[in-house]
DNA sequence: TTGCTCCTCACGTCACGTGAGGTGGC
DNA sequence: TTGCTCCTCACGTCACGTGAGGTGGC
């Protein structure tokens, strides 16, 4: 028999640890004085601590463990631990992107390079949008400005006409390069899931969601923006060892009706890691 | 200028969290409202909101994040980094063996194996013991009771004469193997780090933390206990991805001086991943 | 007597989540 | 008027850490 001491150092866990595994029910002593309220561990019980220990390593709440090690099924145990192993691996793959992160950062101010370093990291969720799409033959403002404003009009005159309210900035997205001459760019804003139809010719899409892209907020008028953003976004993201995935999307966080005002716009890039496969980039056409 | 409610859908996290960084001082508004409090945010501030998220993801405390938003140097910075990429690959590190840890279990419950299932990885801290060594022949109880059993007597003793209080249970760890015929088994037993001299024959040693080890509790008498052991832990540690490093540790965690006695006995073998460098497992002398 | 360990409250930590109860503008 | 968004308390969550104030055995 252990005192409480002994045998937190055995288990290598603290005191404190083990009155609340024995106040949560999940590791109650072998035996506690009833004058005193000393408990008093066996050294068997130095198994379930382990198991403890390990299960609450690898993710588990104190509560799961508990029904882990009780009154769990083996078809049960099987279908926690695949599930864990799942997130195990997603937590894997964010950390090793994080530590690029990190290490990215770290060169870009040792190196003192013209590196943009304000490139973030982070995830797109699912959006419902409506967009009118238009063909284009190339990227760049001098290429887009043309088509994407006089979308973005008929576009807003859709919404009004529908009696949709958008809930977040207009942006543009892009389908097809200009290589093989089927580069479409859409002018479009996020709206309600509940949204069922949208005047013509503004549709409604889906874009899934995105687990990584790489974004950067910039603030100036369009030219200023643009002259070197994808170019230096571009090259950071091969830089830090991921690779760009279809095309950025402009997100013109704030606006403006001159196109020489200073305006802010987020660039997008989705991306993925090394071994990681390709997010799904491609706008779904809703028809209800 | 944004209302809460879209930035917050803009960096794409809670109106709770925009609150609670406000209330740090971290992230305020540009503007708020004298009558009705409503708060007001301006486009630019995305940049801020994209950084204090990619730190938070990276896993910088809030008040930390302040601090490098706000006054850092570039050198503070720097080692900041530096830290924080040491620290996240240690985790990437255990990330992995945690995610081989729950392929283990799979395995074992789907091939429903003889294969020991109560295994667990934990970390040795660094210890500091009074320890006895004896020249011998080989592992298993056969060859090892007989120069241990004397050994542990003789350390008793010396401990007693010392007035030093062990503060955890009988342990032996070994030196050298038998095939180069200089095994060494060592009868220990953990004492407090300011001890500062013990009687001769025994020796003060300090063995080092050991990131990670493969542990099992058994219980029963030495010969079953013994029986198949340190085969089945070898085969488990190899098949799960790890190399054993040196030789495994016996803790006697309940002991008895019958030889037949039921007794408790945790054996812990240090281990590494793939690509890990192996942690140092020689007992250092101690001389004061 | 001094040190050491153990005990039970009970508050603190961290980064929010989650109502409760109420207001303001379309 | 109904819905929607915003506000301020303020308590809840999770797994403990950290005293405060006191006891028991050597």
């Amino acid at each position: 028999m252990y005192t409480i001491g002994e045998f937190a150092r055995l288990g290598g866990v603290s005191i404190r640890m083990l009155r609340h595994y024995d106040e949560l029910g999940l590791l109650p002593p072998a035996l506690v004085d009833p004058d005193t309220g000393y408990r008093s561990y066996r050294a068997s019980q130095l198994t379930r601590l382990n198991r403890i220990v390990a299960l609450k390593d690898v993710g588990f709440a104190l509560r799961q463990i508990r029904h882990l090690l009780d009154d769990v099924t083996v078809e049960e145990l099987r279908g926690m631990l695949a599930l864990r192993r799942a997130q195990l691996e997603d937590d894997l793959a964010e950390g090793s992107a994080r530590l690029r992160g990190v290490e990215a950062r770290l060169r870009a101010i040792e190196q003192e390079e013209s590196m943009p370093d304000d490139v973030s990291i982070k995830p797109l969720p699912q959006q419902c949008v409506a967009a009118i799409g238009r063909r284009a033959h190339g990227f760049g403002p001098e290429n887009l400005a043309p088509i994407l404003s006089p979308a973005y009009l008929d576009l807003e005159a859709c919404l009004a006409r529908s009696h949709v309210a958008p809930i977040g900035p207009r942006f543009a997205f892009y389908t097809g390069d200009s290589e093989t001459n089927d580069l479409f760019a859409f002018a479009a804003r996020p709206v309600d899931e509940r949204v069922m139809q949208i005047q013509s010719p503004a549709e409604l899409y889906v874009l899934d969601a995105i687990p990584r892209a790489a974004t950067v907020v910039r603030e100036g008028t369009l030219e200023q923006i643009y002259s070197n953003l994808y170019a230096d976004l571009g090259r950071w993201i091969e830089e830090n060892g991921f690779e760009p995935v279809g095309s950025g999307r402009d997100v013109l966080v704030e606006d403006s009706e001159d196109p020489d005002a200073v305006i802010v716009v987020e660039v997008q890039w989705p991306i993925r890691g090394p071994d990681e496969p390709a997010p799904d980039v491609a706008p779904k056409r809703v028809a209800r």
